[in-house]
Formats: structure tokens, C-alpha cells, sequence
DNA sequence: CTTTACATTTCGCGA
DNA sequence: TCGCGAAGTGTAAAG
């Protein structure tokens, strides 16, 4: 790993075009030849970049700056990917052996939700059991396809945050699973949208259409699946 | 800007829960309190990050190794993110002021076909003119609403890339769009699916659904509007 | 291998 | 401010 703090210009050029003025500003170059430009503010994304497999090439423009141009392989569409650093002025230039990284262990994802809710529907509604998971669809998989006590289809949508959009999509699945007669012959298709959270939008919504809304406590889930520690 | 080259391992909980074994990273601090730790490989995105606004506190742990905690502003739904960086062995710290940037400009995104084919629209299909960009219904805007040479309606829908999901969307716009008697006078609503490349899958299932598939010249299209030269 | 859906998505526009 | 859709999206799983 190698990072500049320089004062620079750049090009790029590929799916679009854009040029960043001259300013101070931080480049990172890791092991696998991707670049990074970063500003000292925004967000995690960088100001440019360039994705690996690419190669950074430094030279000296007519001008006598120096100048890294950075190309990737090419593109499926035939864009030659092409990054160009003007460095008007280093300010800071070191490197660094960094290993490999061991990687991110996550946990707490919504397909982990989904796994406990699997095993546990009844968390959801007293005497739902599980059809099964990814149940498909012509317009996608359904999370989980369950069955009341009476013997009606259930149709689960389970998200992280619940929002507007994740309603909407659930809406889409009923309307058209409503339609298949193998799921509707003990009545309707019913509707659950599962969520840690729901916004007040989202569960007017839901509500409105006919669609139970059920706040899943992720923790009492997994306490009850997995009485593992918490990290900290 | 602060950039620290250390051996740490991190500690993520917020929206999920998420840990980073020891090893060597760098760490940026920016100048708006928020922290990007990276690996020396993946793509731009950090190994793990915390967003503005939030605070770091720096102190000591029991063990008397540095430690970095890192606060967000309470989230919405009270999920307190806290980010914790046990600093193991420094080895490098510096600090560069980059002051504010210039920011990044940006050409050939499809908010800009969309302009281009808003001033052209006679390029998708003879005798079109446009009747309003952004054209609001019930499920969101139609990118471009046009008529054509005989009075119908002609609703475009624009793509960078045009895949299945594009052809999708144009589709409930159709529908809806359909239903409404003003627009349908001269006959149903058509639909211009365009796009600088269209996907074989995404063509056969526009063309199935009646919709036409308009592949677009994105530098002809810029040519005809403004002859300005490329960056290089 | 392609296709699909998720992301601690982030970012930008419009209402 | 909120809501919605795009992104040079990246990424991982599934078919």
C-alpha cells in the first residue's frame, strides 16, 4: 500500500467522463493496482478511483509533471478505462506491507433474519408453520411461504429497516400469487412484513392493504436459536 | 486529514454487528470526524468505516493498549453505532491539511441522455415530440412522455445499459398510464424502451410486451446538441 | 459461468 | 426534510 498526499489534477475517462480541478488531496495505491483519490470529507466513496485489474504507469508529461495513468483491462462495451493523475506538487509519499487481510466478519444481515425466521415462524403468528424459503416466483422469491392454522398460504417479506419499498414489493407477491389456485383454495393469500424496525409510512401502508405488521426482536431470535455471545 | 498506518483489530455495532481480526490497515481521519479503515485490496469500500457526523475519543484500555472509540449521532431507530479500534503497534501517523475540494464534475450519466433525448426526441422514432421530462404518475416519474406523429402517446423510459429490469419498470408504467382516459384517446399508450446497449434478454422481453427497443448514439446525440471536445 | 438481490450502500434530484 | 431512483455502484449467493 502506498499513499501520496499531493496536489493534483484528474481525468477520467470510461463509462462517463470527469475531471477533478487541482486541489490537495490523498491518494491511496493498493497491492492489486487499484487507485483511490480521496478528499477530506464526503463519505467512504472516493472523489475517483480505479477498480482492479488495472496498472498504474508514472511518468512525466511535456510539461516535466509528473503524471501516473492508470488503465484497466477493457470493458465488455470496448471503454478503455482510463484514469490520469497530474501530481503538481508531493507532499507526502510512503509505503507500506500490509498483508493479507483476514476479512470482515458480519452478522446481523437480513439473510440471517431470514434463517431464524425459518426455523421460528411462529414468532410471527401463533400456529404459522414454514412452506418453504425462497419460495419462487415469476417476479422473484417470496422469503417465506408459511400457512396459518386454518390452513391458509402466508407470504413473508422479511428487511432489515421495514420501508415503503419492501411493502410494495410484498404487494406485488400477493397480487400475484393470488392468482394461483393451488394457494388460495382455503381463502386469500395473507400477507406478514417482517422487520427489526418498521417506519410509521411503511406500516400505514402495509395496514392499509390488508398486510400484518410484525417487529422481530433480532436478539430474542437468536437467543432462542443460538445462545452464542455478543462480540461485545 | 489524518492517516495512521497500525496493526488493530476493530469492532463494529450499529446497524449490524461486525468484527475485524488483527492485522495491518491504514486508517483515515477525516476532517469531518468520520474514519475509513482499509486493506490493501478489495475495491474502494472501506473493510469498515463510520460515517459523519460522528466523534472519535481516543484513550487507553485496560490493557493499556491505544484505543479509538468512535460515536454516530443516535440513528432514528436509537441504534447507538459505536466503533472500536484497539490500536496494537503504530506504524506510521501523519496529518495533511487538504482543505475544502473542488468537487468532482461529472458527463454522460443518463440524467444527461436524458436531456440530450429530451431536445432530440425525433432520434427515437420518427415524428416524436417531447409533451414533458419526468412525467409524474402514481408509482413515479415516466423518464420521457412524447407523442408521436399520429397524436398517441408514447412513454420513453431511459437507460444507460438496458437490462430486464428497465424493460420491467417501463411495463407498470404502462399499465398505469393505460388507465387513464386523456392519455389513451388516440389509442393505447406505446412504449420506447431506449438505452446505449440493450441486453439480448432485456430486447426479447421489450419486444414480447410490444415495446419498441431504441439503441442510442450517446456521443452522435451530443454532437448534434453541443460540439464541445472531450476532456482528451 | 450468468443472473439476482442486498448493502452499515452513498449520492443526487425533486417535492 | 423526506422520498425515490441511479451508481464508473460492489458483493455474495444461487441457478
Amino acid at each position: 500500500m502506498r499513499i501520496v498526499v499531493a496536489r493534483c489534477q484528474v481525468d477520467y475517462a470510461g463509462r462517463l467522463t470527469a475531471h477533478l480541478p487541482p486541489a490537495t488531496r490523498v491518494l491511496m495505491l493498493k497491492a492489486d493496482g487499484s487507485v483511490l483519490i480521496h478528499s477530506d470529507g464526503g463519505s467512504y466513496k472516493p472523489l475517483n478511483w480505479m477498480s482492479p485489474p488495472c496498472t498504474v504507469r508514472e511518468g512525466v508529461n511535456d510539461d516535466g509533471v509528473a503524471e501516473w495513468v492508470v488503465t484497466a483491462k477493457a470493458t465488455s462495451q470496448g471503454e478503455p478505462d482510463t484514469l490520469r493523475i497530474l501530481l503538481e506538487e508531493v507532499l507526502h509519499d510512503s509505503t507500506h506491507d500490509l498483508g493479507i487481510d483476514p476479512g470482515l466478519r458480519k452478522d446481523g444481515v437480513e439473510k440471517h433474519l431470514q434463517e431464524l425466521l425459518a426455523e421460528h415462524p411462529a414468532t410471527l403468528a401463533d400456529g404459522l408453520t414454514l412452506v418453504r424459503r425462497e419460495f419462487p416466483t415469476a417476479i422473484g422469491p417470496v422469503d417465506l411461504m408459511c400457512r396459518d392454522a386454518a390452513g391458509v398460504s402466508v407470504a413473508v417479506e422479511i428487511k432489515r429497516r421495514g420501508e415503503i419499498d419492501g411493502v410494495e414489493q410484498l404487494t406485488r407477491y400477493l397480487e400475484l400469487l393470488n392468482r394461483d389456485p393451488a394457494l388460495t383454495r382455503k381463502g386469500p393469500v395473507q400477507g406478514i412484513f417482517a422487520a427489526q424496525a418498521i417506519r410509521p409510512q411503511a406500516r400505514t401502508l402495509a395496514e392499509d392493504r390488508g398486510i400484518t405488521c410484525a417487529v422481530v426482536d433480532y436478539d430474542a431470535l437468536r437467543g432462542m436459536d443460538d445462545p452464542t455471545d455478543r462480540l461485545f
